[in-house]
DNA sequence: GGAGTGATGACA
DNA sequence: GTCATCACTCCA
């Protein structure tokens, strides 16, 4: 059994989609190959409070931003790079990080609602870095929808995840993030 | 623990 | 235009 999943599969509420994302597989077509993996890890951006997120609104008159905090922590909600947040469900947000890698998301929830999922880990691959590097996603992916006519998408192969065995946990690397570096929405499965 | 790397976005 | 910053990885 093998499923595409298709936007209607995003179109809800993003820790459920988030949840449901483990045990699907990622897959690249590059020419004639196939890259795949199962999805084991992911961490779920939500909404505009979501300090956290690229998407945040909450900076404005915050300590930081009157300290003259610039970068790309000091994101003001819907910007150039993160409109694809509040854009099309099941589109792929890409971003260049530490100028060298790329991570890859998922547009999820409802339009004008900046939320995604950060697809942290795929089975033997560890680390959203390294997934780009191995499946060869970059920018031209960013703001494209996971289709197989692009070449990159995400498939049902009716594996399915114990509950028991999906643990949760803090995100990762978002220690700026006051009370929201705490919410437990990094999904992973138990090894 | 520390370096590498360049796009990003606020501010001037 | 300037400048600090970063949802990471590798090597020590």
């Amino acid at each position: 059994m093998r499923k595409v999943l298709i936007p209607l599969f995003f179109n809800r509420p993003t820790l459920r989609v988030a949840k449901e994302l483990l045990g699907k597989f990622l897959v690249r077509r590059i020419g004639d190959k196939k890259i795949s993996g199962m999805i084991t890890e992911v961490e779920a951006y939500v909404g505009p409070k979501d300090k956290a997120s690229h998407a945040s609104r909450l900076w404005r008159g915050s300590l930081a931003s009157l300290r003259g905090r610039s970068g790309p922590r000091a994101a003001r909600g819907r910007t150039e790079r993160t409109k694809v947040m509040f854009g099309k469900l099941g589109y792929w947000y890409v971003y260049l990080i530490y100028g060298m890698y790329h991570c890859l998301n998922i547009v999820t929830e409802k339009e004008n609602y900046p939320a995604a999922i950060l697809i942290r880990s795929v089975e033997n691959v560890k680390g959203p870095g390294r997934i780009c590097r191995k499946f060869k996603i970059d920018k031209k992916y960013n703001e494209k929808p996971a289709s197989r006519r692009m070449g990159l998408w995400i498939e049902d192969r009716g594996v399915k995840i114990n509950p028991r065995n999906i643990l949760r946990g803090k995100r990762i690397g978002v220690d700026y993030a006051g009370k929201w570096k705490d919410k437990p929405w990094r999904f992973f499965i138990k090894s």
